[in-house]
DNA sequence: GCAGATTGCCTAGCAGCGCTAGGATGTGCG
DNA sequence: CGCACATCCTAGCGCTGCTAGGCAATCTGC
């Protein structure tokens, strides 16, 4: 039992491993830089140990992809709770939110431009894909008015997503980043029309 | 001089042929069923061929999203022109953009995910890549109040690129999709707070 | 009309990719 | 100690983007 549960305990401390090299070179050089050979030479295995964790390639993308989304709730979290008012705790979570976009973006990536085989939008999902949402909407709630709560913090998502991804591509000048992000939440704080 | 010209006209053909062929092939099989090998046999000519017209594949892919710039800049303008109201225009550049997004994916992917080496955000950039964004502006403008109109139009924009990148990879589910624009549209029609 | 220079194109190949089969090596058990 | 099992690595497959070198067809000057 105890032999057994060692080497359960080395493996996960293992594929661990393989996760954190994944989402440190993709961080330091860009995802292409991650290839499964140069990967495996981090982690001081050979290629195929990979495969007995991760089903190919895709799913250790995913796997950093899922790290990310906790992480991104934790944040967007702390940011809401630290903020006093309704109207600066949509700012908070919108500041928090871009900020951790623009600071990883190779993770940020992971989670909204690869792994499209993760399960959103769905009440049965896993957790750590739903809290991040769940904390924009308990920060857009209060300001929703007449509107759909879920409905309207979709689209305030799609707003800080949108200026994320814009703004990493270069297709938005970064002066205006603060401006855009003051006009988007400006937007959010009216009253319903 | 004439065989010079037809040559170059011959050239040119052939050029638009292989914008053309990869394009269709994307919207058909997606980008990643877009090989060197397989466009080349799609053309009727041998790899190599590709490499005379354009420095790689990746110069290819910026090809077509130039075409892609070029007509939903068109779409928009139509939508805007042809509507009413300033708050009608809004809302008919919004549905104009996020429907040219949703219907040809593979060539808006050309355009936002891939082909980050176009330049952007730029006074004198190439005119194709200024007139989608000027269409947005044109509809923003009268709405803007004491806002500046280009930045609130960058704003607006990158809701709808958010909507449309969101709704397009299954984060956000498709029922709301026009009621997710509507509000969107809602935040951006009120006056100025 | 014919040799020489030039242009255009294709065949073949390189290095690298994700992924996998099969054998060698080392470990735990009777 | 010897067997059985689990673990891991070497080698290789088919694919990718891209390129070198040679062949063949075309245009030019005599």
């Amino acid at each position: 039992m105890t032999i057994e549960t060692r080497r359960e305990r080395e493996r996960a401390q293992r594929e661990q491993l393989i996760v954190t090299a994944a989402r440190e070179l993709a961080e330091a050089e860009g995802w292409e830089a991650v290839t499964t050979r140069r990967l495996a030479a981090e982690i001081e295995y050979s290629q195929p140990v990979l495969y007995s964790h991760f089903k190919g390639k895709g799913a250790i993308m995913t796997a950093v992809a899922v790290q990310g989304f906790e992480e991104l709730a934790v944040e967007v979290r702390a940011a809401r709770t630290a903020a006093r008012g309704t109207r600066e705790a949509l700012a908070a979570v919108a500041a928090a939110y871009t900020h951790f976009a623009q600071q990883r973006p190779a993770l940020y990536d992971a989670m909204f431009t690869h792994a499209v085989d993760l399960t959103f939008a769905s009440p049965d999902g896993p957790a750590y894909l739903r809290d991040g949402f769940e904390e924009l909407l308990q920060a857009v709630r209060p300001l929703a008015g007449d509107d759909d709560p879920g409905i309207l913090t979709e689209t305030f998502w799609a707003g800080l997503h949108g200026l994320a991804m814009l703004e990493r591509s270069g297709r938005l000048p970064l002066e205006a980043r603060d401006h855009r992000l003051e006009l988007l939440v400006g937007r959010f704080t009216q009253a319903a029309g």
